[in-house]
DNA sequence: TACCAGGTGACTG
DNA sequence: CAGTCACATGGT
């Protein structure tokens, strides 16, 4: 691969080409912050459409609210949400969130959001269940605050364009593109959603290089292309 | 049919 | 600190 340190230019440039292809595309898909964190958890390692069809499950048993979520049984909780995969684990997650927010928030999602940015993102870490990426998902789509969030799709088409991150941490990821952007929330929630978008239909495992809309400024697709057209 | 999907925590060397 | 593993359903 090669060594490319790219600027705020050049992020700006996929960033512009993406937006062109598929945009805008308005996440989070959710009616509300709380359906943001909730759906942040569910879909952790899984399909949204499976995550989804969790939250519909919930929301037709009744079983809904903070409140709702601290009073029902942890089993309980496990069948409901059995669509979205690892349910005894996110079953597990799901009641720690409850728990948390009961104790030190009094059952109010809305005050947890209201701490600054950093005080945020650090309290959700400490959740348990809550790792980095589904904390910046809910700092920067529910609490709408500039927090980068990085994930499977972001790290391959960052390793495929041939940008050169310094380490290979979600830490490093998240660096890279909040040392290069401005902290602008609409920005870090469109670019998010069209790396999304761009790495489930194109950039794939294996990748769509030919209608790919960042061919011109990708290292692996050109490579691809030019093997494909047996020109080495 | 394997593989993959909007990760996280526990454990190991 | 980096690598490995369990956790699990549903679509292609």
């Amino acid at each position: 691969m090669p060594d490319l340190n790219p600027t705020k230019s050049d992020l700006l440039k996929v960033f512009a080409a993406l937006l062109k292809m598929y945009g805008p595309l308005h996440w989070w898909p959710a009616d509300s912050a709380y359906e943001v964190a909730i759906g942040a958890i569910l879909t952790q390692n899984t399909a949204w459409r499976n995550a989804e069809k969790a939250l519909a499950n919930l929301r037709g048993a009744g079983i809904w609210s903070i409140q709702d979520l601290h009073a029902t049984e942890q089993k309980d909780l496990s069948i409901l949400i059995r669509p979205s995969g690892y349910f005894n684990i996110k079953a597990r997650k799901l009641k720690e969130f409850a728990r948390v927010v009961v104790r030190d928030y009094q059952g109010n999602f809305e005050m947890l959001l209201k701490l600054p940015k950093q005080e945020l993102r650090a309290a959700l870490i400490n959740i348990w269940g809550i790792g980095e990426e589904t904390a910046d998902d809910i700092v920067l789509y529910a609490a709408k605050k500039p927090s980068f969030v990085v994930d499977t799709y972001t790290r391959r088409i960052v390793k495929r364009l041939g940008w050169s991150v310094d380490g290979n941490s979600y830490g490093d990821y998240k660096h890279f593109f909040e040392s290069r952007l401005p902290a602008d929330t609409k920005l870090f929630n469109e670019y998010h959603a069209l790396l999304d978008r761009h790495g489930s239909t194109t950039c794939r495992p294996q990748p769509l290089c030919t209608h790919c809309t960042l061919l011109s400024l990708c290292f692996t697709g050109k490579r691809n292309i030019l093997q494909t057209e047996g020109s080495g």
